[in-house]
DNA sequence: AGTACAATGACAACATGCTGACATAGTGAA
DNA sequence: TTCACTATGTCAGCATGTTGTCATTGTACT
């Protein structure tokens, strides 16, 4: 089975790969002078775009992540001030993170910072090729996602 | 600036993220009964494909790791019979890496799970939406990786 | 209400990734 | 050839991710 469908889609895969680890040294990059690390600012842009605010375990799900693996940096930002865990009116144990006004402050910088860089990095690229990638990305998210 | 067009990078960006961690979470899936994880596959899988033999250097700039990180998981597989270093005439130092006959085997029993699990994910989708994606997510990769 | 099941927090063990640092080998230019 | 720069192997420290486990809290169903 050596079809071109096949060597596309490992080459695909392969490639989300590649693009993952670079965008993720992208953001360190681009966070560096902010004290942010890339488990971080996953964080606060996960909450910082939440709506009705996330528990922990919201984030967890948000990332694909495990919720362990988010609490762990959440406990250390909230020591560091850049989070604040808050009473959650609909569960007891499970709170509510949000940002402090510091973590706001970082927020707004990593904006600053993030603005530029996706303006260079799509001025190239019309939304007639970013459209459907994203689509097709979302269909094999969907398919995964069980 | 709030264009369509950052919202949906921003969107692909996360995107690539999440679908990231759910393709290692299928390969992880896939290659349980044959004791890999996805570290190890990926190096099974870079070295079976090259042609010309990889160095450990070779196989990080292919995954887009640190050679530390690849060195670090070659030696152990070459402890566990998988691997095995073979001189380079190219290079005195930097040998490079094969796969042993039971590397060989693991790899084909890989191919055993992987063939149906590309077929299955990939009959709905046609080339025509494959290709262009993987054009643009190339064009980033060239983007970011200087 | 009671009870089974799911969700959550907390802790531990471990795998994997990164960077930094150092010594050595290889490469290319003066 | 010599010398500066790059590439590589190696070791260490640390950040981050996963799974497993257990106790506790929530939730849903009877």
């Amino acid at each position: 089975m050596h079809s071109p469908k096949r060597i596309l889609f490992l080459d695909l895969v392969l490639s989300i790969f590649r693009l993952n680890g670079l965008l993720i040294a992208e953001g360190d990059a681009l966070t560096e002078k902010l004290g942010l690390t890339h488990a971080r600012w996953k964080v606060i842009g996960a909450i910082a775009l939440s709506n009705a605010g996330l528990t922990v375990p919201g984030v967890a799900r948000v990332l694909g992540q495990s919720r362990q693996a988010v609490q762990r940096i959440t406990d250390v930002m909230v020591v560091d001030g850049l989070l604040a865990y808050q009473r959650n009116p609909k569960h007891k144990r499970s709170v509510l993170i949000t940002l402090t006004e510091e973590g706001n402050h970082v927020y707004n910088m990593l904006r600053e910072q993030q603005d530029p860089w996706v303006m260079e990095n799509t001025q190239e690229i019309p939304i007639e090729e970013l459209d459907p990638t994203l689509r097709l990305i979302r269909r094999l998210i969907n398919k995964f996602d069980k």
